[in-house]
DNA sequence: CGAACGTTTGAGATGACTCAAGCGTTGTGG
DNA sequence: CCACAACGCTTGAGTCATCTCAAACGTTCG
């Protein structure tokens, strides 16, 4: 089933069968597309909204001189711009990390769905406020943490994320994407985000190699990331670590 | 009207005479709160939402230490917590930043409201998606920009919602929050604020004094800052400026 | 085998931080 | 009405995290 990782494992806002049969049957194509390319332009008007079912893909804002700074990392089972379906019109660039493999709904397809069914809407707001808190930890993750917690709390959010739709088993993972990509995540340079990895290392507290994440000491990694999965809303919480006490 | 403010110049959701007449009429008590002082906490479960009138409050997650980040800050005319509608538990705490005029909506009123109003619910589903915006622009402005450029972005996104909801004219404005306050927002520490501040001045950008913001050199201002209101979506923008060639 | 790409390492530069002190304004109570 | 406490702003000096520039290395793929 294509929308089977959607919302899964989110707190209290499973979907009913009834309801994601629906959302399966709005779905009006599956395409994959290569890595590295640019799926929506800040500003273009949309009436489609994308389902990732396989990959990773991007959210990323511009400066003038070309330098991106991502803004959001969608791993499957995740909408990837179902704000566009409100809004219409996006604020900022979608492209693939990796190849990806998506799912096509249309805004009108949506429309039907929620007209008489107010639960399957409220869940749809939810699923992108889910984002937005996610853009809360990111602002706080780069405003407020030096470069190893930074790469640390991001590789701790991956971690949950991914368990959440069975792609992580808690301590390890595949997660192709490059040190700049993850550079332009946390608002480092690709240089640096190279000796913060290897400070992990050292610390062994994970390693990061030829795309997959071994994380070590999972406690001490979303410690020294301030990381706390609370503002995931993920079902069946299992990280008491993030609920230590100060180092 | 005490919703007046509100999706005020927003573009292609302006409310209808009924809808804001509904609003109004689901506002169950006006408050005023001290500045300074902590209205939500993180993870408490809320059933009403605050709609701010007069004042400006700041939303804020604290890391172990108890140094906060800002991860954003609503002006008059802003919903502070509408997206605890869907979620109903918060995942940042809030707060006061100026003495506060709130009007309290409740979450069961909001249901009745666009129970039968599709239309109506994508409104207010819009409205926190310019939330989640706002958001990817402060990402942005902290992961990509320099301490002289976030400062420039961040005035620059004020100067704006501050005209949307017509307390700017575009280059004046009342801005009651100190530089520690400034500081929290930007991933910086005040000191450094301080020095920035005397930049700007020295730039002829803008001079910041005394809770008020004067705008010398608006679209010098945005250009420094690589400001570029469209994430606001706002009707009839009037900032060419941040059309302009790079620096 | 060579090109392309990502990773790794080194050395030096710099933007922002820390610590510390002084200044200015406001509000309050003796 | 003055004195002082509290708070926020300002400035200086020294430190440090991260950046920049540069080069080498490893792997993959055609």
């Amino acid at each position: 089933m294509l929308t089977e990782r959607f919302l899964r494992n989110r707190t209290g806002i499973q979907l009913t069968d009834a309801e994601r049969r629906q959302l399966e049957a709005a779905i009006v194509d599956v395409r994959t597309i290569e890595a590295r390319r640019t799926v929506i332009k800040e500003g273009e008007e949309v009436n489609v909204s994308t389902l990732l079912l396989e990959g990773f893909m991007a959210r990323y804002i511009d400066d003038r001189k070309g330098l991106r700074q991502l803004v959001a990392i969608q791993v499957p089972g995740e909408f990837v711009d179902l704000h566009a379906y409100p809004m219409k019109r996006l604020d900022h660039n979608v492209g693939t990390l990796t190849p990806c493999r998506i799912a096509i709904v249309p805004h009108a397809a949506i429309s039907a769905l929620i007209e008489d069914n107010v639960p399957f809407a409220r869940k749809l707001w939810f699923s992108t406020l889910i984002d937005a808190a996610m853009h809360r930890a990111w602002i706080f993750r780069i405003g407020r943490l030096d470069a190893v917690g930074r790469v640390a709390h991001f590789l701790s959010e991956m971690n949950c994320r991914l368990e959440a739709v069975e792609l992580s088993d808690g301590q390890d993972f595949t997660l192709e994407i490059t040190q700049a990509d993850l550079a332009e995540a946390c608002g480092l340079t690709s240089v640096h985000v190279n000796r913060v990895i290897r400070q992990l290392r050292e610390m062994e507290l994970c390693v990061f190699r030829a795309s997959r994440v071994r994380i070590l000491d999972r406690a001490g990694l979303e410690r020294r990331g301030n990381f706390d999965p609370h503002y995931l809303y993920l079902d069946g919480q299992t990280n008491p670590a993030s609920k230590e006490s100060a180092s």
